[in-house]
DNA sequence: GCCAACGTTGGC
DNA sequence: GCCAACGTTGGC
């Protein structure tokens, strides 16, 4: 079972239109190295949801119901992939970037250091950590 | 096959 | 709104 983080601008797909939707298919995405991973994208992964722009934080954690499979609406050329996905808990508080950053654990991420990617394996230490610095508000 | 020009993503 | 970092495209 591997850790992901998945990548998406809340205006377009938000965590909490999955929330809402209950399950949604994941694709679009037109990078080849976030295919590539998205690829070995398996059911029963779990994946952080990261809303980039405004928000900057990962927000939630969604599983894989179903794995890499042709992207259904294939108008485009090329062998693009999506997989399915439903929420499998909100963090009680999102993870913003600047802490990402700040956090020593997660120097190594993808996320930092190749900030284009859209689709990014992650280790089980770095999933754990996020989830960690995301289960409590400490305001 | 190289590289300049252009487009896109995403942080600031 | 700007710009850095990439990715893609197209001329040669």
């Amino acid at each position: 079972m591997q850790y992901w983080l998945l990548k998406t601008e809340p205006e377009t797909y938000s965590f909490s239109d999955l929330l809402r939707e209950k399950k949604t298919p994941w694709s679009g995405v037109r990078n080849y190295q976030a295919r590539n991973f998205l690829r070995q994208v398996k059911k029963g992964d779990l994946a952080l949801i990261y809303h980039s722009g405004k928000d900057k934080a990962v927000v939630g954690v969604a599983k894989v119901i179903k794995g890499s499979y042709p992207e259904v609406d294939r108008e485009e050329k090329g062998d693009w992939v999506q997989v399915d996905l439903e929420p499998s808990k909100p963090l009680p508080s999102p993870v913003k970037l600047a802490q990402i950053k700040s956090e020593r654990r997660l120097t190594g991420l993808l996320l930092i250091r190749h900030t284009r990617l859209s689709v990014m394996p992650v280790s089980e230490t770095e999933f754990k950590t996020i989830l960690m610095l995301g289960a409590a508000s400490t305001k």
